[in-house]
DNA sequence: AGCACGCCGACT
DNA sequence: GTCGGCGTGCTC
């Protein structure tokens, strides 16, 4: 057995981001398995850290002498090798620590948590053993910190009476259950019961109970108690008697235990999905990978799809793993996939508490699930080996980590399918220009449904003009045509649901009357208003002005700042309709575990004439008897200073205009705007995504964007504005002798919270097409600035940022 | 990160 | 003269 182990160990900083080779003891030898997580002693101190085991060797190139591993913290391990490629894939990637991406990899129990004290090793003078120590062996570190005992205790330690001790601990708990078997016949028991007094009632009551099970049975003990009021004290008696035998199970935490599920069955099949269904299927049986593009509008079916493709997969006992977006984990959405496949499915999402993350991952991992569904950090589920990935929604920005490891769940999941040799599948409505260029390039095969399941038409979407309103004397947030919808709808007994878009709250400025917005003169986006310097300012070149308060266009004194809250749009509604019951989802009223769930049920089971919400109302809510959908403002996100602000207005507009008659009833859609002529706005009207995104493609052109151009930006921040300031000028002149001349590089300029915790942040961001050696020149860059980061400065690489707020 | 080693200021 | 400040470098 090779007895060299390679180790990630859990130190995330750039000089200890490579492995590290161990001795394996002989103990360990027969049970050591790459993937499993180990303690070794590291450093100076030989303090314990926890590590993750890479590989194995015969020998090592150390030249140094070898430690030896302390101990195992796992049976079986955590990480296969596909995992643990994936992880250094990913860091190189990501410009992050290979340990980060291991640990963001697994469920957070598996995360170590550290002690370190101090023992007592020689008998120690009386006075400090009982006034320091109290008495006791061991003294916690922070102890030692809060009552200002370092000094002693290193004295101590030289005089070699106390050492200072690391401790690994494992948070993972599993959750047991007592159960208890009978040990004896019948006969045996029988005899028992005969010498027992006549008022002991418990033990003849156990004894009944044991009589009555078949020899091998287990029964559980809380229900001895709730059934027979037999307790465990009685049992354990009875144990040491040596009558039965007591057992803890280990078992796992059910979150959806009182969830009725009825099985469900494959549907029929239109042309359009039929022709889908194929196309993956004949990829599937030919065992090659290949990434489709699965756009499909509202309602069209795409969901079935998933499920059948699914089913086919498990049929050749493979593994299937589904992504879907956070907020559209909805019981709705898991309640398809149980009722299809039942105890095969697996459901990671992070209104789960980390026990019951650990105990669906640890289905994954035994293989007792084949179906994983789940938001972002799904994408790792140990499946292994998978037949099929499903990215749904698969232009939700939120796929991409906003921290440290950045991955985004495509990359992945597209590097997973590889390594697979099987498909993946991007489902959309609206699908992202970036995977809708390239399947029009070929690199990923479209699949469209155009035909909605149920034939119905789209709903009719009209485009209210605020700026009218304003004109006839009407400031409040719902125009005349929207309140008389309301209005019919309430006598009508149906449904509505009014979105207000949250999105660039109040940073930026428009004009009331013509609808105006503040642009950048060199960038095409709109500038941000700043309030602590009293500017406006644009976030990509760092173009300044001063706050308008005439609109440079029809002359207005009516422009201002853009915003409106969810609540102040609550007490309104509720004066116009004071009849109506408003239900609100924002995240205030959803902070609380399951209050999400529940403002939904309470909506689906029509205690509710409205629902009034942010977009995380926006997706995959499916009620039969909303007929009316509003936005009230239809402009926030347009005005947001990032090039993807249209894409993600399209985007949010079709997705809600999609919640309005779903069933038998007909829907109808208003969208209130100040900009009623904006492309985003026109298109998502006529329900047009090829037309939107030729128009799209055509500015993303002109001004050299993604899907057109790659993108990177640095950031970094330091307490002194100056510092970070140079040093980002200087970072740029390291960076730009390795690109080439078609690269560009904007900025550098503050980004739009240029100070937060007295940090003063600056952003540059390089766009590129072909640059072989930036992604080197950037890993130099993390190298070489360590004294830097040491010193205070914070440096962050973001590979295809999502967002620029 | 954490620890040791090493070289300059205010103290017994 | 020394105690201790944190700058620098290393961790299998």
């Amino acid at each position: 057995m090779p007895h060299i182990a390679e180790v990630i160990v859990d130190v995330p900083v750039l000089q200890t981001n490579k492995p590290f080779h161990y001795e394996i003891p002989q103990e360990f030898e027969q049970r050591l398995v790459s993937g499993m997580r180990v303690v070794v002693p590291f450093g100076n101190g030989s303090r314990l850290v926890q590590g993750f085991v890479t590989n194995r060797f015969e020998a090592s190139d150390y030249k140094g002498e070898l430690k030896k591993i302390e101990q195992l913290m796992d049976l079986m391990p955590v990480l296969n090798t596909e995992l643990i490629d994936l992880g250094e894939f990913m860091a190189k990637e990501t410009y992050s620590f290979r340990i980060s991406c291991y640990q963001t990899m697994l469920p957070a129990v598996l995360r170590a948590k550290y002690e370190k004290k101090i023992t007592i090793v020689d008998d120690l003078e009386e006075e400090i053993f009982f006034e320091v120590f109290r008495g006791k062996q061991e003294l916690p570190w922070e102890e030692v910190i809060d009552r200002d005992l370092v000094k002693l205790m290193l004295e101590l330690k030289a005089q070699g009476k106390v050492e200072v001790n690391y401790e690994v601990k494992d948070k993972r708990t599993k959750k047991t259950i007592k159960r208890v078997t009978s040990t004896l016949s019948f006969e045996q028991l029988e005899e028992i019961r005969e010498g027992l007094r006549a008022n002991a009632k418990r033990q003849i009551a156990l004894i009944n109970v044991l009589q009555s099970i078949d020899s091998g049975e287990w029964l559980d003990v809380k229900r001895l108690n709730e059934e027979y009021g037999i307790t465990l004290a009685t049992i354990n008696v009875a144990e040491n008697k040596g009558w039965c035998e007591l057992q803890d199970v280990e078992i796992y935490r059910d979150p959806f235990e009182n969830a009725q599920i009825k099985a469900t069955t494959a549907l029929r099949l239109n042309p359009d999905q039929q022709i889908a269904y194929n196309k993956i299927s004949n990829k599937m049986d030919e065992n090659v990978h290949d990434v489709f593009l699965l756009k499909g509008i509202t309602g069209s079916g795409k969901t079935e799809v998933y499920l059948q493709t699914i089913s086919k997969v498990l049929d050749e006992n493979l593994g299937a793993l589904m992504l879907v977006p956070e907020i559209a984990l909805t019981p709705q959405m898991v309640y398809r996939f149980k009722s299809r496949f039942g105890e095969k499915v697996a459901v990671l999402h992070s209104g789960l508490s980390e026990g019951e993350k650990y105990d669906e991952w640890r289905k994954i991992n035994n293989g007792e699930a084949s179906v994983v569904v789940g938001a972002r950090s799904s994408v790792f589920a140990p499946l292994k080996k998978i037949g099929l990935i499903i990215i749904d929604e698969e232009h939700e920005t939120s796929y991409k980590q906003e921290e440290n490891p950045r991955y985004h769940a495509r990359d992945i999941a597209i590097w997973r399918g590889a390594y697979h040799h099987c498909p993946v599948i991007l489902g959309s409505a609206t699908p992202s220009l970036e995977s809708s260029a390239r399947a029009s390039k070929g690199v990923y095969t479209l699949l469209e449904l155009k035909e909605r399941a149920n034939k119905k038409a789209l709903p009719e979407v009209s485009v209210i003009d605020m700026r009218e309103e304003a004109k006839k004397g009407n400031r409040s947030n719902f125009s005349l045509s929207l309140q008389a919808a309301i209005q019919d709808r309430l006598k009508k007994k149906e449904q509505s649901v009014l979105m207000l878009n949250r999105r660039g709250y109040s940073s930026f400025v428009m004009c009331r009357d013509c609808g105006f917005v503040l642009g950048c003169p060199n960038c095409d986006i709109s500038q941000t208003l700043h309030m602590d310097t009293k500017t406006m300012k644009c976030h990509y070149c760092g173009h300044e002005e001063n706050i308008p308060t005439i609109c440079p266009k029809c002359h207005s004194k009516n422009i201002r700042y853009f915003g409106t809250g969810t609540q102040k749009v609550q007490e309104e509604l509720q004066g116009l309709f004071p009849e109506a019951r408003i239900i609100r989802m924002d995240v205030d009223t959803t902070r609380r575990k399951g209050a999400h769930e529940r403002l939904l049920k309470d909506f689906g089971d029509k205690k509710a004439d409205i629902l009034l919400g942010t977009q995380m109302i926006a997706k995959g809510l499916d009620f039969p008897d909303v007929t009316l959908v509003g936005v009230i403002n239809a402009d926030t996100s347009l005005g947001l200073p990032d090039f993807r602000s249209a894409e993600r207005t399209f985007q949010l507009l079709t997705q809600v205009s999609g919640r309005a008659g779903r069933a038998e009833k007909i829907g109808k859609v208003y969208v209130q705007s100040f900009n009623p002529e904006h492309y985003a706005i026109q298109y998502a009207k006529n329900h047009d995504y090829n037309s939107f995104y030729k128009r799209e493609m055509h500015l993303r052109h002109l001004s050299d964007y993604s899907p057109y151009y790659f993108l990177v930006r640095i950031s970094v921040s330091h307490e002194n504005e100056m510092t970070a300031a140079k040093k980002i000028g200087e970072f740029i002149h390291f960076i730009q002798p390795a690109l080439s001349d078609k690269a560009i590089i904007l900025g550098p300029t503050p980004k739009s919270i240029a100070r937060t915790h007295n940090r003063y942040h600056f952003q540059v961001i390089i766009k590129y097409k072909k640059e072989e050696a930036l992604s080197n020149r950037l890993h130099e860059l993390l190298a070489n600035t360590q004294k830097d980061q040491a010193k205070g400065l914070f440096i962050s690489i973001d590979s295809q940022p999502m967002n620029f707020i």
